[in-house]
DNA sequence: AACGACTATTCCCGTCAAAGAATATTTGCG
DNA sequence: CGCAAATATTCTTTGACGGGAATAGTCGTT
């Protein structure tokens, strides 16, 4: 699978990962913030971190977890693929290539690509 | 919850969306190119529908389903929130940014997208 | 070493969702 | 009107998953 979107499905990890947003913080913290009891906020944590969306640093007896960003960016680039259909700008874009076209005429190409 | 994240979850589905970036199909080609049986096919489209990620045209029999954009630009929006998490252009944007707000006085804009 | 704070893991249970099979529905055509 | 193609819906079963409660593990302090 080329992201690892399942584990935000759950609302209360996608709950999670929204609250990190603000910053890394530790497990209890987590817990209070979000109205879940410890157990939970550490299995949703261990979801999370095995799909590769948090990752934890031992401080004391603390485990403050914070956002990694490398799913973030395949979720951009995943996005990059269908931007053709959802991105506004790519009418713009897709009129300066017509016109392009147009200007330099079809079927034979005579300038090449010495455009530079 | 911010973006039907939820229905893409599902692998299968995952795979229904990737093949219709391609362009609309029909039910039964999604099962040819998929190997998926038609009522699986039928039932995936169903919860994609109704989460706004496709959408179906009537011709004749068939049910040809395409992608809607709407989802891709909520999820587009809800990427820009964690932006300085995993965009390392961010930190030149910033200092721009900085830097126009100095030139300019009073700030604006504060939600610009990168002209790329 | 013992205790306390913090976190992880296990077990049980209820729920939900996906797959399979069968059937119903829609639409065009003769 | 009745048939065939294409798709949708229902029913059932089964496996996965989340929550609760209890327990185990880790780390610093004394």
């Amino acid at each position: 699978m080329l992201v690892a979107l399942s584990a935000l499905a759950e609302p209360n990890r996608l709950r999670i990962v929204g609250l990190l947003r603000g910053g890394p913080q530790p497990v209890g913290r987590i817990g209070e913030r979000l109205s879940l009891r410890q157990p939970q906020v550490s299995k949703h944590l261990r979801v999370l971190k095995e799909a590769g969306w948090v990752d934890a640093e031992v401080v004391a007896q603390q485990r403050r977890y914070a956002l990694r960003p490398e799913p973030f960016l395949e979720l951009q680039q995943w996005l990059e693929d269908y931007r053709q259909l959802w991105d506004a700008r790519f009418d713009e874009l897709a009129a300066v290539v017509e016109e392009l076209k147009q200007a330099e005429g079809k079927g034979r190409a005579p300038h090449g690509k010495t455009t530079k």
